[in-house]
DNA sequence: GCCGTTTTCGGCCCGACTGTTTTCAGTCG
């Protein structure tokens, strides 16, 4: 059992109690455990009781339900809660704007069960017959029936940045007096957004009436003095929030979460005398504003070094900036080559040259092409003969450039049994070799994590590409053990790639945590098959902050030469030839 | 249900908006 299947169970259970109006607190308990066991980089699977206990926000009772998971396969408490509701009780919870409270009372009083019996009760007016509820309610509830069918759940980072940027743009036109800062899960880059946080700073209620008429909203779900809320087109709902100018700091911090993290700082407040909200830290005895300008001055005020929101997933980020250890997080600008991209010699749209004028254009030093292997027959997929020549053009392309340098490389499939696609000698004349899984997703466990181990244990394998395979919103990742893959690309000096495609983000921050912690070097890579797809490196560079990763930490930081004396094949060789 | 240089018992983040209320409950973030 993953721990994301125990994360589900405990979130239900959550639900299931708050539908049962249990204590508010007991319910917050299960959420948080749902919470930081969904991102714990360890399977719990493997873990004694003790070590389970030792995870922040698991006691006594949440220790056992896991190992009683782990070891049977359900909880019996779980069981018993389903058994009082039925499971599919817990969807009607996604509806916008219908809680716990309204749920169990659909449940008592008109016995829906599912999402097609709140539909049919709606259109047959018996919503409005209830108790506390009446004819807008109904409709709002038919509305959000109809929103949750044409675009269920979250949206790619890169699509709210997008989102975001056009909407402040035009914001900021309209009301050029005010500030407009995009805040939240945008912020903190995570790698999909629920929704879309953005502060109108210093402005009047005149903005909230600005912003509900831009032209790409499709219904207007709130509207107040110091709030509005819509939803767009896109499916993207987007919120915006009036504060004052000296309130700056402390409503950026406020709004751009994570709420853990922030309930963590405002305890840290509480334990000082102070109270922090998002107008400013407050001093409870005497009522008087020490901090909100700006948030370091608020994290100053606490104690605190300024905490890069990529960080702010109360993941140990206060301890280190109370203890001043925070990392000097990579940058952008750090990335000085590019390891991963196709041409139209595979299912690129851009040839070798195109890329490197591209590359160039980005800033960065230098390159490697990896068009696909001859598994990938469908991409056209290169076998050792056009390696081979592919190589050679690349080389001669190289020695006329100057101040950049262009690498041979190829994203070479690892087959279905774990060997490589193609000849160990062919792999041997390149400068590079990714080697990824592009077929054959449904392996069991077991296969999966040997045939990628065997990658691993390659001698001529420099990275592995996209390593859990999964798309956002899309696919699930492959079924691989990771910290076994972690492990073997430790002991082997293989690197680890940071996928930067927005759909992919793979690995994602908490394996790149686990990979750089334990002593593996990543590669933020673009996977561009346009010379215009470069410019994704954003993206992984997002996911390695999040991962705490410093320009150490990735291996492309590196001027070309340290970065090949970085690669497997490059520091391995036998120690006879040295 | 978790947790502890304030606490092993008694706390647990906090405010805005909506719809149904004639003073507030439910939802959301």
């Amino acid at each position: 059992m993953d721990n994301l299947t125990i994360a589900r169970v405990f979130a239900d259970v959550a639900d299931l109690l708050e539908i049962k109006g249990e204590n508010p607190f007991k319910i917050r308990a299960y959420r948080n455990g749902s919470d930081t066991i969904a991102h714990w980089p360890d399977p719990l699977a493997t873990m004694d009781e003790a070590a389970l206990r030792a995870i922040p926000g698991v006691g006594k009772d949440l220790a056992g339900k896991i190992r009683e998971l782990v070891e049977t396969g359900r909880s019996a408490y779980h069981q018993e809660l389903l058994q009082e509701f039925p499971p599919t009780i817990l969807e009607l919870m996604t509806l916008q704007g219908v809680g716990p409270r309204t749920v169990a009372r659909l449940h008592a009083s008109l016995g829906i069960r599912t999402l097609a019996d709140l539909e049919q009760a709606a259109k047959d007016g018996r919503i409005r017959a209830l108790k506390g509820m009446g004819p807008k309610k109904e409709a709002l509830i038919l509305e959000a029936l109809d929103e949750r069918r044409r675009h269920a759940g979250r949206h790619l980072l890169s699509d709210t940045a997008e989102t975001a940027a056009a909407l402040v743009a035009w914001l900021q036109t309209e009301c050029p007096a005010t500030e407009f800062i995009p805040v939240g899960s945008l912020r903190r880059g995570c790698e999909t957004c629920g929704d879309l946080d953005i502060l109108a700073v210093g402005g009047t209620p005149a903005v909230i009436d600005r912003f509900v008429t831009y032209g790409l909203v499709e219904r207007v779900l709130g509207q107040g003095d110091t709030k509005g809320s819509v939803l767009l087109g896109s499916g993207i709902q987007a919120d915006l929030r009036l504060v004052p100018v000296e309130s700056r700091g402390a409503a950026m911090q406020y709004f751009t979460g994570s709420k853990p993290h922030n309930i963590s700082v405002r305890d840290r407040a509480a334990g000082r005398g102070l109270k922090l909200n998002e107008y400013g830290l407050f001093d409870v005895a005497t009522g008087e504003r020490v901090a909100g300008d700006s948030e370091a001055g608020i994290y100053e005020r606490l104690g605190l070094a300024w905490v890069p929101p990529e960080l702010r997933e109360y993941r140990g980020e206060l301890e280190a900036a109370e203890s001043h250890r925070l990392p000097r997080l990579i940058a952008r600008e750090d990335v000085l080559g590019d390891l991963h991209m196709h041409t139209t010699e595979t299912d690129g749209r851009d040839d070798l040259e195109a890329m490197v004028e591209s590359a160039r254009a980005a800033g960065l030093r230098y390159l490697a092409i990896t068009d696909h292997s001859r598994s990938l027959a469908m991409a056209n997929g290169l076998d050792e003969r056009r390696v081979i020549a592919q190589a050679a053009r690349i080389r001669a392309l190289n020695d006329r450039l100057e101040d950049f340098t262009v690498l041979a490389g190829i994203e070479c499939d690892i087959r279905p049994d774990g060997s490589m696609d193609l000849a160990d000698d062919c792999l041997a004349e390149l400068d590079i070799v990714v080697a990824s899984v592009h077929s054959a997703f449904n392996q069991d466990e077991a296969q999966m994590t040997d045939r990628v181990l065997s990658a691993i244990e390659h001698p001529y394998v420099d990275v592995i590409g996209h390593p859990t395979g999964r798309l956002l919103l899309k696919r699930e990742p492959y079924r691989l053990q990771m910290d076994r893959a972690i492990a073997a690309a430790a002991a082997h000096g293989v690197a680890l790639e940071i996928n930067s495609q927005p759909d992919r983000l793979d690995l994602g921050d908490t394996h790149a945590r686990l990979a750089r912690e334990r002593g593996v070097k990543l590669v933020v890579s673009s996977d561009a098959h346009t010379r215009a797809g470069l410019v994704a490196l954003r993206w992984g560079v997002v996911v390695a902050r999040r991962a705490w990763a410093t320009p150490d930490d990735v291996l492309n930081t590196r001027p070309v030469e340290g970065f090949r004396a970085g690669l497997r094949r490059n520091r391995t060789r036998p120690r006879s030839e040295a």
